[in-house]
DNA sequence: CGCAAAATTTGATCCGCGTCAAGTGCCGAT
DNA sequence: ATCGGCACTTGACGCGGATCAAATTTTGCG
């Protein structure tokens, strides 16, 4: 069923653009494994990072709104996703109520997170951001079965900070902070989770 | 069709909460007269205002992910809405292919306007801010038939504060000064937009 | 393996916004 | 109409993070 309709994963090398902001929406993208970053480029040439997507999430989900992309999302490591081409799509919706269901969840769950990283994001300092972060993205790992404690980060300082409204000094200070309370080790981009509980108090004050 | 199944319009007094954080989902609402504000509660017990819903927009789309509410929507003046219960909307998604592009059409909006406030809130300084808040409301209300220049604001100063990661004293002097500059004509809670153009240039630095 | 370029860390200084503290004006109650 | 309370405005000051600058590590490549 669902299978049938999508085409065999592709793959990507790091820096390719998979989808651009004004491109028409043609297919649903899912990534497999590796990582992206999304992104949108201001006036002055800036890039504004919205976020990063991990293995087993979905690509320009926003493009619904108009039928077209509203960012770009460029792949950081080697990359591989799936493709559901829109029209397949419609078919599928037709048919499937459980598949409704599941695009309504999923879309709520976009929206879900973005608000509250927004929340947390205009609410909290610069460590807070920065341990919210990590918080988040070792969530995310864990809940593809990935080590939570130990990984790697697939993306620079500085998409760090643009993501997060700060400078890369800034990120590169608290990393070095939480390093120093002995909550993380870090070296260069691999990082080891310490005390998961310390980086959530800082991050987490949503009930 | 569409009116059939959606139940008469209920009123609501400014204050009163239209749904809570963790109640389930059991109809969509949709705002038709007034104006309410999205937020969820810290552990501190602060608001962390996500947002406010003006006419013709949908209350708690986010709710999709779990079947539940994930923040409190509460009156900020006199309000009415209509509803949709949640067992009527699936057997009309089943029937109206055109109302399924509709919702995942408007699903995918409130993720793309989420995605651009908070790229907004993250990279500019309070009065960016607070011009992004206002020129982003002038353009909502004008969707709605309603001035985008003459307008009254529904809710304080503490609110747009806590929405925009201020505090509520740099928000008034944000408004004084867009007040001295001559961009706005400002009384208590009533604006006239006097030089919008001023205000988008500082807001929207977006493509 | 060694070099050059890029990424990251670390340090010093400055400024915007949060905080604390007084006013000022608007609105509802009596 | 007057009073009291609350929302808002305005002012003074200190701190966190941006900015500028330089050292150090990592990475990619010949």
């Amino acid at each position: 069923m669902l299978e049938a309709a999508v085409e065999r994963g592709r793959q990507v090398l790091p820096g390719v653009t998979l989808v651009r902001a004004g491109e028409p929406m043609a297919a649903l993208l899912v990534v497999r494994s590796g990582s992206a970053k999304r992104y949108s480029v201001t006036l002055e040439g800036a890039e504004q990072i919205h976020g990063f997507v991990l293995p087993g999430e979905a690509v320009g989900l926003e493009g619904f709104a108009s039928g077209r992309y509203t960012c770009e999302v460029s792949a950081l490591e080697p990359l591989s996703y799936c493709r559901v081409p829109m029209r397949k799509l419609e078919q599928l919706l037709e048919r499937l109520p459980g598949l409704r269901r599941e695009m309504l969840r999923q879309l709520g769950q976009a929206l879900d997170e973005a608000q509250r990283l927004r929340g947390e994001l205009t609410q909290s300092d610069a460590r807070g951001r920065v341990a919210h972060f990590l918080a988040d993205l070792s969530e995310r790992l864990a809940r593809r079965g990935l080590s939570p404690t130990e990984f790697r980060l697939s993306m620079s300082r500085a998409d760090i900070a643009r993501h997060l409204g700060l400078t890369l000094e800034t990120v590169s200070r608290a990393l070095s902070t939480f390093k120093r309370e002995g909550w993380l080790r870090v070296r260069a981009r691999d990082i080891s989770v310490l005390r998961p509980e310390a980086l959530a108090a800082l991050g987490g004050g949503c009930a």
